[in-house]
DNA sequence: ATGGCTTGGATAGTGACACTCACCGATGGA
DNA sequence: TCCATCGGTGAGTGTCACTATCCAAGCCAT
C-alpha cells in the first residue's frame, strides 16, 4: 500500500498524510528503495485512531503524539500503558487559571471526596488529586457552583453508579483483543468516541422529555 | 457597576469584555452619559455564562451569539425556546463530511432507530434526524462501526435510561427558576457545564474498574 | 481650570493550530 | 528516453479567540 492508496482507503488528503508522518502521529512505512515506501493495515488503523482523536476528540496534535507513544510503549505493562495514554489525555474544563483557593473549588474537592468515600472507589480515593480526571471533575464541578447551579453527593452518585458499569462494560470488550498493542488502542479510542455518544443521548432525551412536558 | 467592575468581579480581562460587547455576546451597558455606561448583575450573570460557553464548552463565538439570541427571544415559548437554543449549540462529531451512504451510516441509522423505538421516545422518534442531537449520534455510531467498534442496541439501551434520568433531573432543577429567560440559560448552562461532569466521572471509574482488576 | 486619570469604542495585530501548497530530486513504467 | 508519480521538506494559509494600542470625551483632586 502506498501513499496514495493510503489516502484513497482513509479519505484523508495526501498533504495531511504527509504531516502526520512529519510530526510522527503516522509511524514511517517500509522503505522499499530510496523513493518509495510500503504501508500496511495497521498504518490504516492508526491513521483512522489519529483521525478519530483529532476531529473527534479535538486533541491538539503534541498531546496525540504523546498518547500513541504510552500506547507504543512496549516496555510498559498494561496498567501503565493504559493509565499513562489515558491520563495524557485532555481533560474537559482543563484550562483552570488556579484560582486553587476560592470557597467553590474547596467545597468541589469536599464534595468530591466525600462521593468517592461513598462509592468505595479506594484506588481512586488514593491516588486523589494526581488523576487529572479527578482534577477536572473539581474544576467543574467548582465552575457549576460558581454559576449558581451547585450539585451535592446525592445528585451525583447515580451518575457515578452508570459511569461504573459503563467502565465495566468497556474493560470487559477491550480483554478479549488479542495485544496490548491494540488493547490499548482500544482505550483510547472508546474513550474518546464513546464520549459524543453519551453526550448526544443525553440531548436525545433533554428533548424527548422537554416535549413530553411542555407538549410538541 | 462598571467595566472595570465587570471585569473585577468576572475575572474576565478588560479587552475580552470589550470584545464581547463587541461581538454581541453581551448586550450592552446602560448609557449614563457619552463616555459611560452601566452594567449590572445581568451583565454579570451573563457574562459568567458565556466564558463557560466559550472556554469549558469550547463553543465558537458565532455560536454563542446564535444561541444567546434564542435564549433572549421572548417571543417564543419556553418549548420552543428551549428546543432552539439547544439546537445551535455545537453536537459532538459534527465535521461528517457526509459520505451518507456508507454501510456504517445506514446500519447506524437503523440502530438509533431501533433504540429510539425500545425506549419508547416517541417525540424524538417523529421528529428524526431533523434533530442535530440525532444526526450527531448516528455520525458517532458510524464513526465507532468504522473503526472496528461496534455497538448494539443493548449495548447502548442502560446508557440512555441514564441520560433520560438526567434530563429529568436537569427539568426538575430548571422549572423552579423564576423568568423563562434564566429557565433558558439554565437550560443551556446545564447542557454546556454537566457534561464534562459526566465525562470525567466515567473517566475515574475506568481507571478505578482498571485499578481493581489488573493491581495498582 | 487644569492636568492626570479612567471611560467606552475602534482598528489592527498576535499566537496557536491544523493543515496545505509548491517544489525538489529520485524513480519506474510506457 | 521521458515524464508522471513517488516521498520529503519549508514556507504559507485560514481560522479564531483574544489583545495591544490609540483616541476623544468625561471625572476628579489640586
Amino acid at each position: 500500500m502506498r501513499l496514495a492508496d493510503l489516502s484513497e482507503h482513509s479519505g484523508v488528503s495526501l498533504a495531511t498524510i504527509k504531516y502526520y508522518l512529519r510530526e510522527g502521529l503516522l509511524p514511517p512505512g517500509r522503505r522499499i528503495n530510496a523513493t518509495q515506501a510500503e504501508y500496511d493495515e495497521s498504518h490504516l488503523r492508526r491513521l483512522r485512531l489519529v483521525r478519530a482523536m483529532i476531529q473527534v476528540g479535538r486533541i491538539p496534535v503534541a498531546t496525540v503524539r504523546e498518547v500513541l507513544a504510552h500506547v507504543d510503549d512496549d516496555s510498559l505493562g498494561l496498567t501503565f500503558r493504559l493509565g499513562a495514554a489515558l491520563w495524557a489525555l485532555p481533560h474537559p474544563t482543563e484550562p483552570s487559571s488556579d484560582p486553587e483557593d476560592d470557597p467553590s473549588t474547596t467545597a468541589a474537592h469536599t464534595l468530591v471526596a466525600d462521593l468517592l468515600a461513598r462509592l468505595g472507589w479506594r484506588t481512586t480515593c488514593e491516588v486523589g488529586d494526581l488523576n487529572p480526571a479527578h482534577r477536572a471533575l473539581v474544576a467543574a464541578l467548582a465552575t457549576l457552583d460558581r454559576l449558581g447551579y451547585p450539585l451535592d453527593t446525592d445528585d451525583l452518585l447515580p451518575y457515578a453508579r452508570t459511569m461504573e458499569q459503563a467502565a465495566a462494560y468497556d474493560l470487559d470488550r477491550m480483554e478479549v483483543l488479542p495485544t496490548p498493542r491494540e488493547q490499548a488502542e482500544y482505550a483510547v479510542a472508546g474513550a474518546v468516541l464513546f464520549e459524543p455518544v453519551l453526550l448526544n443521548l443525553r440531548r436525545l432525551a433533554q428533548a424527548e422529555e422537554s416535549g413530553r412536558r411542555y407538549g410538541l
